[in-house]
DNA sequence: ACACTTATTTAGAACCATTATAAACTGCAA
DNA sequence: TTGCAGTTTATAATGGTTCTAAATAAGTGT
């Protein structure tokens, strides 16, 4: 399996819940956004065996700290997940409540002038609210 | 009172209530950004009689609709809202967990090339994340 | 001023995403 | 295979936010 020696190399024990989490997540044509629920839906879809929603949570923030998912900074009650972690922006439909991807090509270069002392700059983050 | 024909002309009645919270989230020096705990507690310092936390709530989401505070996109467990209603971005202390006002001349002008049919952008926001 | 309608406030309950708990289980190194 | 640390699990607890329904206050017309 092609997830054991990534999850083993970040210090993760591969095991059969965080694997079949990994093929849910990464075995796709497509990056994609998720909630927790969403993702425990797919999971149900796809696996035969249950997974608790505690190891979903588990895996998910274990995921995220290992920089294998990005959490998008957005006001909803539920908490938003990429499985695309490459820099890049995000559409958001405020009618649809939808996420969609904008390019890094679709955004021209972002420039912060201001510095804070001692301070660098982790990520930058852009979301374009969308009406009708 | 400068804030009982504000209220008014938003369709919204002028109570005691509304008048105290415009005083605590207006009266100010400078904007700020606050959650709805934080904003409880600045209630609470300023003001004799009590408001509760339901009226506290309504009120912050009445406002919010009027356009007269902002909520600023975060992964937080709370909610966090803006008095500063301009367009301007933040920077985000992701040790401190606090926010900081980039004013708009921080950031060069933000061009989204792509468009949605049928879709017209509502804003642009953008949270730069800070690590030590 | 009065009566009437409608908006607002309120305490408390309900909701629900997320986190904590503690016991059972599993991976893995010795 | 044994032991230990890491992981999973069901369930309870937490906590921010919203709902409810009754009491109160504001606006309107008379």
């Amino acid at each position: 399996m092609k997830y054991i020696e990534k999850l083993r190399n970040s210090g993760l024990r591969p095991t059969k819940q965080r694997l079949q989490i990994c093929e849910v997540l990464f075995d796709t044509e497509r990056t994609f956004h998720f909630t927790i629920n969403q993702l425990e839906q797919r999971i149900k879809d796809k696996i035969d065996n249950k997974i608790s929603l505690a190891t979903i949570y588990n895996t998910v923030h274990a995921f995220e700290k290992k920089g294998y998912l990005k959490q998008i900074p957005l006001n909803s009650n539920q908490t938003y997940f990429d499985t695309n972690v490459t820099d890049h922006h995000h559409f958001y439909d405020l009618k649809k409540e939808k996420l969609i991807d904008l390019e890094n090509s679709d955004v021209g270069p972002i420039n912060i002038k201001r510095k804070i002392n001692g301070k660098k700059i982790k990520s930058i983050e852009v979301l374009v609210k969308l009406d009708d």
